[in-house]
DNA sequence: GTCTATAGTCGGATAGAC
DNA sequence: GTCTATCCGACTATAGAC
């Protein structure tokens, strides 16, 4: 019976999942505009009526996409950020992070559905929860880098880890429009050197 | 005759700026996902088949009101920015600006047709020559700001100018999800004496 | 759980009257 | 330039067979 519940309630989380990296792809490569359910099925080969089935509607589904992407980022972020402690740091890690992002595009669909949520409070609350962890996380890599140095209890990490955010993600969204896709490269280049001054003025020797 | 041709191209005129209205406002209220013809005619209350008439499409429509919208940014940004000389004033001017964004939804209007143009490569050309300017004014702000001091040729303005353009949207674009409004002026507020101690640091007494 | 079929709605775009 | 009327395709969602 125990094989029954399993084996049942695992092919119901593929099927789930199954729809939702399609439903993913389709932001990807399509946006927000054309994540129809029609169009979410036909990416991911299967029937249309399933999406209702599973999710109930397309934005339920969208929510559902949300959270998982959310999961995802935090997972990949956690190991880098987990040993970030100082300023370059930061800079190295958010550069190979936005490479990634931009081979793989998961944060294109996060700007997606950004964008789907200004007509939708459900996705807006399913958004604002997919979003938590990676900032939380960002959050402790400014407080290691702060611990040591004379603003830490001067400049609010969870502040600094907004703006850290919300520049990536800025970034991020300027890069699609970017038509040789070389300036946010370029951006980190520059940022690099300026961290390492940064560090240097902030960090007094002991 | 030449009261005719005014008389008739300032109608023509009149009719392609109240649709271009009732698309921002589409935009801004509705998002880019209910961008329609028909909700766009319905807002402004005019009949659909003006847009075909005057646009040819509803595509071509949103390129129009993307230059719309850049040209408007660029000259509400110009006189602000013009007298900027130091980072904290960069930040105050970020921040008023900010406020202005909220109130009006200019930004997001910018946002909702950065999305969609992940599915369209014309309204992609179009959003990039309508950041153009405002890319470029940021820029000669913070030449200003960094010409008396050591890091003139070091760093790079258009560089400085892509992040903070990219950090502004990407403040925009994560406010529209904070639920009791408070995270970005929060944020500005600890820029502001964030930018002075940076100012003193970067900028040594002559 | 998955399929087909379908109801009902809305959308882009055009033809042609005024 | 602006309107009505209309074609036709695409969409959400559901009912019901399997």
């Amino acid at each position: 019976m125990a094989r029954l519940t399993t084996q049942s309630s695992a092919t119901r989380d593929d099927t789930r999942t199954r729809i939702i990296q399609a439903t993913l792809t389709t932001l990807r490569e399509d946006g927000i505009v054309n994540a129809s359910a029609r169009a979410i099925a036909r990416k991911g080969d299967f029937n249309q009526a399933l999406i209702f089935y599973h999710f109930g509607s397309v934005t339920e589904l969208l929510v559902a996409a949300a959270a998982w992407e959310g999961r995802q980022r935090a997972d990949r972020y956690a190991g880098r950020l987990a040993e970030v402690k100082t300023l370059p740091e930061i800079v190295a890690v958010a550069r190979e992070l936005h490479t990634e992002e931009v081979g793989e595009g998961g944060l294109n669909v996060l700007t997606q559905l950004l964008a789907g949520s200004a007509s939708s409070p459900e996705l807006k609350v399913g958004l604002l929860a997919a979003f938590a962890p990676w900032r939380k996380l960002v959050e402790e890599a400014v407080e290691r880098t702060l611990a040591d140095t004379p603003y830490a209890g001067v400049v609010p990490a969870e502040q600094m880890a907004y703006a850290i955010t919300a520049l990536f993600l800025g970034i991020e969204l300027l890069h699609t429009l970017d038509p040789d896709q070389s300036a946010a490269p370029e951006l980190f280049d520059t940022l690099a050197p300026l961290a390492q001054i940064i560090e240097a003025l902030i960090r007094p020797p002991t």
